[in-house]
DNA sequence: CCTTGAGTTGAACCTCGCTTTAACTTGCAG
DNA sequence: CTGCAAGTTAAAGCGAGGTTCAACTCAAGG
Protein backbone atom coordinates (compact mmCIF):
# COMPACT_ATOMS: atom_id res chain seq x y z
CA UNK A 1 0.00 0.00 0.00
CA UNK A 2 1.30 2.87 -1.42
CA UNK A 3 1.60 6.80 0.97
CA UNK A 4 0.97 9.45 -2.00
CA UNK A 5 -1.87 9.63 -4.41
CA UNK A 6 -0.55 11.07 -7.74
CA UNK A 7 -3.24 13.88 -8.61
CA UNK A 8 -4.70 11.55 -11.65
CA UNK A 9 -5.18 9.12 -8.98
CA UNK A 10 -7.18 11.31 -6.45
CA UNK A 11 -8.78 12.39 -9.26
CA UNK A 12 -9.91 8.54 -10.42
CA UNK A 13 -10.59 7.71 -6.82
CA UNK A 14 -12.18 10.90 -6.04
CA UNK A 15 -14.40 11.50 -9.49
CA UNK A 16 -13.21 15.11 -9.39
CA UNK A 17 -11.17 16.13 -12.09
CA UNK A 18 -7.40 17.17 -11.87
CA UNK A 19 -8.63 20.95 -12.70
CA UNK A 20 -10.99 21.27 -10.16
CA UNK A 21 -8.10 19.09 -8.03
CA UNK A 22 -5.92 22.34 -8.73
CA UNK A 23 -8.56 24.61 -8.56
CA UNK A 24 -9.29 23.47 -4.86
CA UNK A 25 -5.67 23.68 -4.21
CA UNK A 26 -5.84 27.04 -5.05
CA UNK A 27 -8.06 27.84 -2.78
CA UNK A 28 -6.94 26.42 0.10
CA UNK A 29 -9.17 23.35 0.22
CA UNK A 30 -6.67 20.57 0.01
CA UNK A 31 -2.91 20.28 0.16
CA UNK A 32 -0.15 18.18 -1.53
CA UNK A 33 3.42 17.50 -1.07
CA UNK A 34 6.01 18.14 -4.04
CA UNK A 35 8.26 15.71 -5.34
CA UNK A 36 11.46 16.87 -6.73
CA UNK A 37 10.39 17.25 -9.75
CA UNK A 38 7.40 19.70 -8.54
CA UNK A 39 4.77 17.23 -8.75
CA UNK A 40 1.53 17.11 -6.33
CA UNK A 41 2.04 14.35 -3.86
CA UNK A 42 -1.87 13.75 -1.96
CA UNK A 43 -1.71 12.04 1.07
CA UNK A 44 -4.37 9.37 1.46
CA UNK A 45 -6.14 11.91 4.02
CA UNK A 46 -7.06 14.04 1.39
CA UNK A 47 -9.54 11.51 -0.68
CA UNK A 48 -11.63 12.41 2.89
CA UNK A 49 -11.02 16.04 2.34
CA UNK A 50 -12.43 15.34 -1.05
CA UNK A 51 -15.22 13.49 -0.13
CA UNK A 52 -16.39 16.12 2.58
CA UNK A 53 -16.10 18.81 -0.29
CA UNK A 54 -18.04 17.28 -2.73
CA UNK A 55 -20.54 16.39 -0.29
CA UNK A 56 -21.32 19.88 1.37
CA UNK A 57 -21.08 21.44 -1.72
CA UNK A 58 -24.00 19.13 -2.95
CA UNK A 59 -25.96 20.72 -0.10
CA UNK A 60 -25.32 24.14 -1.45
CA UNK A 61 -22.60 24.84 0.93
CA UNK A 62 -20.15 27.48 -1.15
CA UNK A 63 -16.38 26.83 -1.48
CA UNK A 64 -15.52 29.76 0.66
CA UNK A 65 -17.65 28.15 4.00
CA UNK A 66 -16.47 25.19 3.20
CA UNK A 67 -12.56 26.30 3.31
CA UNK A 68 -13.66 27.82 6.47
CA UNK A 69 -14.83 24.77 8.06
CA UNK A 70 -11.62 22.81 6.99
CA UNK A 71 -10.15 25.55 8.07
CA UNK A 72 -11.20 25.00 11.62
CA UNK A 73 -9.74 21.38 11.35
CA UNK A 74 -6.60 19.71 13.32
CA UNK A 75 -4.00 20.98 10.41
CA UNK A 76 -2.65 17.48 11.09
CA UNK A 77 -2.15 18.19 14.28
CA UNK A 78 -4.37 17.55 17.59
CA UNK A 79 -7.85 18.12 16.54
CA UNK A 80 -8.97 19.22 20.14
CA UNK A 81 -12.29 17.92 21.19
CA UNK A 82 -13.52 21.86 21.19
CA UNK A 83 -12.49 22.28 18.24
CA UNK A 84 -14.32 19.52 16.40
CA UNK A 85 -17.70 20.47 19.20
CA UNK A 86 -18.00 23.81 17.60
CA UNK A 87 -17.24 23.11 13.80
CA UNK A 88 -20.26 19.98 14.33
CA UNK A 89 -22.53 22.35 16.06
CA UNK A 90 -22.39 25.37 13.76
CA UNK A 91 -23.21 23.16 10.92
CA UNK A 92 -25.59 20.98 12.27
CA UNK A 93 -27.28 24.09 12.65
CA UNK A 94 -26.97 25.17 8.44
CA UNK A 95 -28.15 21.59 8.15
CA UNK A 96 -31.30 21.92 10.00
CA UNK A 97 -31.97 24.64 8.16
CA UNK A 98 -31.64 23.66 4.76
CA UNK A 99 -33.35 20.36 6.31
CA UNK A 100 -36.34 21.83 7.39
CA UNK A 101 -36.74 24.61 4.24
CA UNK A 102 -36.72 21.12 2.26
CA UNK A 103 -39.06 19.06 4.39
CA UNK A 104 -41.83 22.49 4.27
CA UNK A 105 -41.48 22.90 0.16
CA UNK A 106 -41.80 19.14 -0.02
CA UNK A 107 -45.15 18.75 2.38
CA UNK A 108 -46.29 22.16 0.97
CA UNK A 109 -46.27 19.99 -2.29
CA UNK A 110 -47.82 17.46 -1.29
CA UNK A 111 -50.66 19.48 -0.14
CA UNK A 112 -51.17 21.04 -3.56
CA UNK A 113 -51.65 17.80 -5.50
CA UNK A 114 -54.75 18.91 -7.21
CA UNK A 115 -55.91 21.81 -5.44
CA UNK A 116 -54.37 24.09 -8.19
CA UNK A 117 -52.65 26.63 -5.33
CA UNK A 118 -49.66 27.01 -7.05
CA UNK A 119 -51.24 29.36 -9.80
CA UNK A 120 -53.41 31.39 -7.52
CA UNK A 121 -55.00 30.25 -4.47
CA UNK A 122 -54.17 30.04 -0.62
CA UNK A 123 -51.33 27.74 0.04
CA UNK A 124 -49.13 27.95 3.30
CA UNK A 125 -45.77 28.17 1.18
CA UNK A 126 -47.17 31.50 -0.44
CA UNK A 127 -49.34 33.32 1.90
CA UNK A 128 -46.66 34.30 4.70
CA UNK A 129 -45.16 36.99 1.81
CA UNK A 130 -48.80 37.75 0.39
CA UNK A 131 -51.60 38.22 2.85
CA UNK A 132 -50.05 41.27 4.31
CA UNK A 133 -51.05 42.75 1.56
CA UNK A 134 -52.74 46.41 2.67
CA UNK A 135 -50.64 48.61 1.77
CA UNK A 136 -48.20 49.05 4.11
CA UNK A 137 -44.35 49.18 3.01
CA UNK A 138 -43.67 46.24 5.48
CA UNK A 139 -44.20 42.41 4.65
CA UNK A 140 -40.99 41.23 3.35
CA UNK A 141 -39.84 38.04 2.48
CA UNK A 142 -37.22 37.16 4.91
CA UNK A 143 -35.99 33.97 3.60
CA UNK A 144 -31.97 33.58 4.83
CA UNK A 145 -30.10 34.33 2.38
CA UNK B 1 -56.98 46.68 -2.35
CA UNK B 2 -55.34 47.24 -5.73
CA UNK B 3 -54.88 45.45 -8.49
CA UNK B 4 -51.77 45.75 -9.80
CA UNK B 5 -48.11 46.07 -8.73
CA UNK B 6 -45.02 47.65 -9.97
CA UNK B 7 -41.58 46.88 -9.62
CA UNK B 8 -40.85 48.72 -7.07
CA UNK B 9 -43.65 47.00 -5.33
CA UNK B 10 -42.94 43.24 -6.18
CA UNK B 11 -39.37 44.10 -5.49
CA UNK B 12 -39.87 45.45 -2.01
CA UNK B 13 -42.39 43.23 -1.03
CA UNK B 14 -40.87 39.77 -2.31
CA UNK B 15 -37.18 40.72 -1.21
CA UNK B 16 -35.89 40.63 -4.47
CA UNK B 17 -33.59 43.55 -6.70
CA UNK B 18 -35.61 44.55 -9.99
CA UNK B 19 -32.91 43.91 -12.07
CA UNK B 20 -33.60 40.03 -10.69
CA UNK B 21 -37.35 40.17 -11.56
CA UNK B 22 -36.67 41.43 -15.00
CA UNK B 23 -34.00 38.61 -15.02
CA UNK B 24 -36.33 36.09 -14.32
CA UNK B 25 -39.14 38.10 -16.69
CA UNK B 26 -36.16 37.32 -19.45
CA UNK B 27 -36.29 33.73 -18.08
CA UNK B 28 -39.71 33.19 -18.70
CA UNK B 29 -40.30 32.80 -15.09
CA UNK B 30 -42.55 35.73 -14.22
CA UNK B 31 -45.11 37.48 -16.23
CA UNK B 32 -46.30 41.13 -16.20
CA UNK B 33 -48.38 43.06 -18.14
CA UNK B 34 -47.54 46.67 -19.45
CA UNK B 35 -48.72 50.12 -18.90
CA UNK B 36 -49.56 52.22 -22.18
CA UNK B 37 -46.14 53.62 -21.10
CA UNK B 38 -44.37 50.30 -21.03
CA UNK B 39 -44.21 49.78 -17.89
CA UNK B 40 -44.96 46.45 -15.89
CA UNK B 41 -47.93 45.82 -13.68
CA UNK B 42 -47.87 42.76 -12.19
CA UNK B 43 -50.96 40.80 -10.71
CA UNK B 44 -50.67 39.95 -7.16
CA UNK B 45 -50.48 36.15 -8.43
CA UNK B 46 -46.86 36.81 -9.24
CA UNK B 47 -45.59 37.55 -5.77
CA UNK B 48 -46.17 33.30 -5.30
CA UNK B 49 -44.28 32.44 -7.86
CA UNK B 50 -41.43 34.76 -6.85
CA UNK B 51 -41.85 33.09 -3.40
CA UNK B 52 -41.83 30.15 -4.82
CA UNK B 53 -38.67 30.90 -7.10
CA UNK B 54 -36.59 31.84 -4.20
CA UNK B 55 -37.46 29.09 -2.31
CA UNK B 56 -36.83 26.61 -4.67
CA UNK B 57 -33.17 27.95 -5.59
CA UNK B 58 -32.74 28.36 -1.92
CA UNK B 59 -32.73 23.93 -2.12
CA UNK B 60 -30.46 24.25 -4.99
CA UNK B 61 -32.65 24.02 -8.03
CA UNK B 62 -31.60 25.66 -11.09
CA UNK B 63 -33.66 28.66 -12.70
CA UNK B 64 -33.95 26.62 -15.58
CA UNK B 65 -35.33 23.72 -13.99
CA UNK B 66 -37.65 25.91 -11.99
CA UNK B 67 -38.84 27.52 -15.31
CA UNK B 68 -39.86 23.99 -16.39
CA UNK B 69 -41.64 23.16 -13.29
CA UNK B 70 -43.23 26.84 -13.61
CA UNK B 71 -43.90 25.97 -17.27
CA UNK B 72 -46.22 22.66 -16.70
CA UNK B 73 -48.79 24.96 -14.65
CA UNK B 74 -52.06 26.03 -15.42
CA UNK B 75 -51.17 29.43 -17.44
CA UNK B 76 -53.86 30.98 -15.67
CA UNK B 77 -56.69 28.00 -17.29
CA UNK B 78 -57.49 25.10 -15.90
CA UNK B 79 -54.88 23.54 -14.18
CA UNK B 80 -55.19 19.59 -15.08
CA UNK B 81 -55.10 17.87 -12.02
CA UNK B 82 -52.80 15.01 -13.96
CA UNK B 83 -50.49 18.13 -14.58
CA UNK B 84 -50.18 18.71 -11.03
CA UNK B 85 -49.91 14.79 -9.74
CA UNK B 86 -47.06 14.68 -12.03
CA UNK B 87 -45.30 18.09 -11.14
CA UNK B 88 -45.92 17.35 -7.87
CA UNK B 89 -44.45 13.67 -8.02
CA UNK B 90 -40.99 14.82 -9.65
CA UNK B 91 -40.28 16.95 -7.31
CA UNK B 92 -41.11 14.89 -4.54
CA UNK B 93 -38.60 12.82 -5.70
CA UNK B 94 -35.73 15.19 -5.99
CA UNK B 95 -36.72 17.23 -2.48
CA UNK B 96 -36.62 13.30 -1.29
CA UNK B 97 -33.33 12.76 -2.50
CA UNK B 98 -31.93 16.38 -1.07
CA UNK B 99 -33.16 15.42 2.23
CA UNK B 100 -31.90 12.56 2.42
CA UNK B 101 -28.17 13.73 1.82
CA UNK B 102 -28.51 16.58 4.57
CA UNK B 103 -29.67 14.17 6.79
CA UNK B 104 -26.64 11.98 6.16
CA UNK B 105 -24.23 14.89 6.39
CA UNK B 106 -25.77 16.00 9.29
CA UNK B 107 -26.08 12.50 10.88
CA UNK B 108 -22.49 11.76 10.36
CA UNK B 109 -21.22 14.88 11.27
CA UNK B 110 -22.86 14.04 14.51
CA UNK B 111 -21.41 10.88 15.05
CA UNK B 112 -17.54 12.53 14.28
CA UNK B 113 -17.72 15.02 17.54
CA UNK B 114 -15.29 14.57 19.37
CA UNK B 115 -13.27 11.76 17.78
CA UNK B 116 -10.97 13.40 14.95
CA UNK B 117 -12.87 11.31 12.15
CA UNK B 118 -12.65 13.97 9.97
CA UNK B 119 -8.97 14.73 10.00
CA UNK B 120 -7.99 10.71 9.61
CA UNK B 121 -10.19 8.16 10.59
CA UNK B 122 -12.87 5.70 9.97
CA UNK B 123 -15.81 7.81 9.49
CA UNK B 124 -18.92 6.60 7.67
CA UNK B 125 -18.97 9.34 5.27
CA UNK B 126 -15.51 8.92 4.61
CA UNK B 127 -14.93 5.17 3.85
CA UNK B 128 -16.47 4.75 0.93
CA UNK B 129 -14.22 6.29 -1.32
CA UNK B 130 -11.47 4.82 0.35
CA UNK B 131 -11.54 1.75 2.30
CA UNK B 132 -11.40 0.25 -1.82
CA UNK B 133 -7.56 1.42 -1.73
CA UNK B 134 -5.44 -1.45 -3.06
CA UNK B 135 -4.25 -0.80 -6.33
CA UNK B 136 -7.61 -1.54 -9.05
CA UNK B 137 -8.91 1.47 -10.68
CA UNK B 138 -12.24 1.21 -10.10
CA UNK B 139 -13.69 2.76 -6.59
CA UNK B 140 -15.01 5.91 -7.56
CA UNK B 141 -17.30 8.21 -5.64
CA UNK B 142 -20.71 8.40 -7.51
CA UNK B 143 -22.39 11.18 -5.98
CA UNK B 144 -25.57 12.31 -7.90
CA UNK B 145 -24.43 14.97 -9.90
C1' DC C 1 -45.50 73.48 -17.58
C1' DC C 2 -41.52 71.75 -14.71
C1' DT C 3 -39.41 68.69 -11.57
C1' DT C 4 -38.51 64.55 -9.46
C1' DG C 5 -38.67 59.86 -8.54
C1' DA C 6 -39.76 55.53 -10.56
C1' DG C 7 -39.38 52.81 -14.67
C1' DT C 8 -37.37 51.39 -19.38
C1' DT C 9 -33.65 49.29 -22.38
C1' DG C 10 -29.32 47.00 -23.95
C1' DA C 11 -24.81 46.23 -23.02
C1' DA C 12 -21.12 45.60 -20.07
C1' DC C 13 -19.51 43.75 -15.98
C1' DC C 14 -19.20 40.63 -11.81
C1' DT C 15 -18.60 36.27 -8.83
C1' DC C 16 -18.48 31.28 -8.56
C1' DG C 17 -16.88 27.09 -9.82
C1' DC C 18 -14.72 25.14 -12.88
C1' DT C 19 -12.60 23.62 -17.84
C1' DT C 20 -9.66 24.44 -21.68
C1' DT C 21 -5.51 25.69 -23.93
C1' DA C 22 -0.76 26.49 -24.83
C1' DA C 23 3.60 25.71 -23.91
C1' DC C 24 6.49 23.23 -21.35
C1' DT C 25 8.71 19.45 -17.79
C1' DT C 26 8.80 14.83 -15.34
C1' DG C 27 8.83 10.05 -14.72
C1' DC C 28 9.43 5.74 -16.32
C1' DA C 29 9.65 1.76 -19.72
C1' DG C 30 12.23 -0.07 -23.33
C1' DC D 1 19.52 7.33 -24.64
C1' DT D 2 14.39 7.84 -26.87
C1' DG D 3 9.57 8.14 -26.45
C1' DC D 4 5.39 8.97 -24.44
C1' DA D 5 1.97 9.41 -20.91
C1' DA D 6 1.27 12.15 -17.04
C1' DG D 7 2.25 16.33 -14.78
C1' DT D 8 3.19 21.61 -14.48
C1' DT D 9 1.81 26.73 -15.05
C1' DA D 10 -0.70 31.03 -16.22
C1' DA D 11 -4.23 32.80 -18.63
C1' DA D 12 -8.40 32.68 -21.03
C1' DG D 13 -13.05 30.98 -21.46
C1' DC D 14 -17.62 29.43 -19.86
C1' DG D 15 -22.48 29.14 -17.87
C1' DA D 16 -25.30 30.53 -14.18
C1' DG D 17 -27.27 34.16 -11.86
C1' DG D 18 -27.35 38.32 -11.43
C1' DT D 19 -25.84 43.84 -10.89
C1' DT D 20 -24.46 48.19 -12.78
C1' DC D 21 -24.54 51.80 -16.07
C1' DA D 22 -25.88 55.20 -19.46
C1' DA D 23 -29.29 57.25 -21.62
C1' DC D 24 -33.71 57.77 -21.83
C1' DT D 25 -39.25 57.95 -20.78
C1' DC D 26 -43.27 58.06 -17.60
C1' DA D 27 -46.30 59.48 -13.79
C1' DA D 28 -47.78 62.53 -10.45
C1' DG D 29 -47.57 66.81 -7.61
C1' DG D 30 -47.14 71.80 -7.39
Amino acid sequence: MQEALTIGQLAARSGVAQSALRYYERLGLIRADRTGGNQRRYHRGELRRVAFIRIAQQVGISLDEIRAALDSLPASRTPTAEDWARLSTAWRERLEEKISLLVRLRDDLDGCIGCGCLSLRRCALYNPADELAGEGPGARLTLPR
